[in-house]
DNA sequence: GCCAACGTTGGC
DNA sequence: GCCAACGTTGGC
């Protein structure tokens, strides 16, 4: 059963376009327990992601991904030369976990976050409630297929 | 740059 | 186990 997912990331840090440029990449980094259980334990291959841009005006989604490899340990945990260092974090016993992305289609238009605000079918969405800053969100199937035709997306050919 | 909302840390 | 202090996120 595939699930929905939606992960944050800063405009000016990693684009949709770099993970484009790389084909896939490595969700390292993420250093918050929901967000790592949710890597760890729900994240499986296929399931559809919404790459949303934050630190940028305006805020949107840009794109679909999709998970390519499932949770395993992050290795910049236990590299101390990394700014994601955790000295309680071990290969045979890793504290943070991470899944392996890559693109599935960019979207044709911007899903801005105002844009997802103002759809009532939308509302309960985990992005727009007050507070949440959780990187790693799970979405609903109705809210990920009205995103995708709100950026011009054919759901039924991202399967 | 500001600041609200959270999560984490650590003293007690 | 409480809670104050602090750090981070991320929209504005």
């Amino acid at each position: 059963m595939v699930k929905y997912w939606l992960m944050k990331s800063e405009l000016d840090v990693y684009p949709y376009s770099q993970l484009v440029a790389d084909g896939e990449t490595h969700w390292d980094g993420v250093r918050n327990y929901q967000a790592r259980n949710m890597m760890r334990d729900e994240m499986k291959i296929g399931d559809l992601i919404l790459f949303y841009h934050s630190n940028c005006k305006p805020p949107h989604v840009a794109g679909i991904a999709k998970v390519c490899r499932e949770g395993y340990g992050d290795f910049t945990s236990w590299d101390s030369s990394s700014k994601y260092f955790d000295e309680k974090s071990t290969p045979d016993n890793p504290r943070w976990f991470m899944v392996d992305i890559e693109p599935v289609s960019e979207l044709e238009n911007m899903v801005a976050l105002d844009a997802v605000r103002q759809e009532e079918q939308l509302e309960d969405m985990l992005l727009i409630r007050r507070g949440q800053r959780l990187s790693i969100q799970p979405v609903q199937e109705h809210e990920f297929q009205h995103i995708c035709a709100m950026g011009g997306i054919d759901f039924s050919q991202l399967k």
